[in-house]
RNA sequence: CAGGCAGGCUACCUUAUCGCCCCGAUAGCUUUCGGGGAGGAAAGUCCGGACACCAUAGUGCGGCAUAGCGGGUAACACCCGUCAUUUAUUCCAGUUUUUAUUGGAGUAGAACGGACAAGUGCAACAGAAAGCAAGUACAGUUCGGCUGUAGUGAAAUCAGGUAAACUCUAUGCGGUGAAACGCCAUGUAAACCAGUGUCCCGAUACCUAUUGGGAGAGGGUAGCACGCCCGAGCUGGAGGGUAGGCGGUUCGAGUUUUUGAGCAAUCAAAAAUCUAGAUAAAUGAUAAGGACCCGCCAUUGGCGGUUACAAAAUCCGGCUUAUGGCCUGCCAUAAAA
């Protein structure tokens, strides 16, 4: 495995975030969920025009962080934890999905918390996808 | 050594590994290289503007805001200066046994600042009464509860007080906000059903259009009325499409420095400079080390924590609130030596 191949799987390019706010009203609609405390996957299999396998979003609940600056440290949390971890799901899984992580719970966690669980979460979502 | 008031500055750094957004070059379908990437409050959305659309934003009523005087500004409810009032404090002089208190001057602030000689209202306690109804004592008397004095009170029938009471006066303010606004893409979409409206005259043209005048359902003008504008459609039903892209959008009352004017706010000139543009929303995550500060032990030092508040969303000028650290000036001096 040269350099390049390396470094490219681990990036989190804008063509895979889920933007569109029909795809996003379909996921909720429609979508499937594993929680793994205190994670929540929404998932959807959905076909885009883009050839791109899956599109992921993050949400950290305004409910739950009232102030901006806990918001956005909670998203990039779980998107850097996502990001780092995406290989896992890349190599088990074939088919395409719309992904959604969700934040639910209440107290502003540390990395090391957010990418345990992250494992523990996509680990869920491979066996149930296997088990289909 | 802790405190009070006022003002100013600042908003961790380095390395490594993964990554995000924008721009430029390169390359040609996503590589490579280079550059840039949150704040002093970006916040609250409380004022004032720019800009866009509605009539080049008009008239009356209503409504809102401001309130000594002068200045600054694009503008303001902001800022600066100043006057009166007022608070604290110092000094001088007077009264007094002292506590105190009066006058003058200085320093530092600061809340308040049009009108009670138009009308309406309100006023604790005391008082008969703080107006519409009464009336104590004494005296006078033109015998009219007419006048005066006493008594209560800050104030007693009167040009008292109160407008952070209504109100009046002066001045200012049109409305909606970037989800404004313009363009493109998409649709049997100028289609179907029901209700209602689709009028009149003249000219050109010659059977359907153009143009001038009148009438005109309905609509717009975001409190109401007028006025103005659009006007051949409008309203409801059923059914369907989109919910994306581009512009607006970051070069502007811009930033920095110097000089000059001014008590100051601020203004003028010159030189240099370009400094985020995301859109389910980038500006990050992890690890190690080091400054700064905080807490505890305690005073070489050790241990622990590690930055506070808080993130652009069209852009500016203010105000208010949140908050880590440093510095300056003024005021006041307890306790100990």
């Amino acid at each position: 495995m040269d350099k390049t191949a390396r470094l490219k799987k681990f990036a989190f390019p804008k063509k895979e975030k889920l933007k569109s706010k029909k795809l996003i009203e379909q996921l909720f609609a429609e979508g499937k969920s594993i929680t793994v405390f205190p994670l929540k996957l929404i998932y959807l299999p959905i076909v885009f025009d883009d050839d791109v396998q899956f599109k992921t979003m993050v949400v950290a609940p305004k409910k739950n962080f009232k102030s901006a600056v806990k918001r956005n440290r909670v998203k990039r949390l779980l998107r850097e934890a996502y990001r780092l971890n995406k290989p896992y799901i890349f190599n088990n899984i074939e088919g395409n999905f719309a992904l959604a992580i969700l934040y639910i719970g209440k107290e502003m966690p540390d990395y090391h918390l957010v990418e345990l669980k992250t494992k523990g979460l996509l680990e869920q979502f491979v066996k149930k996808y296997n088990h289909e």
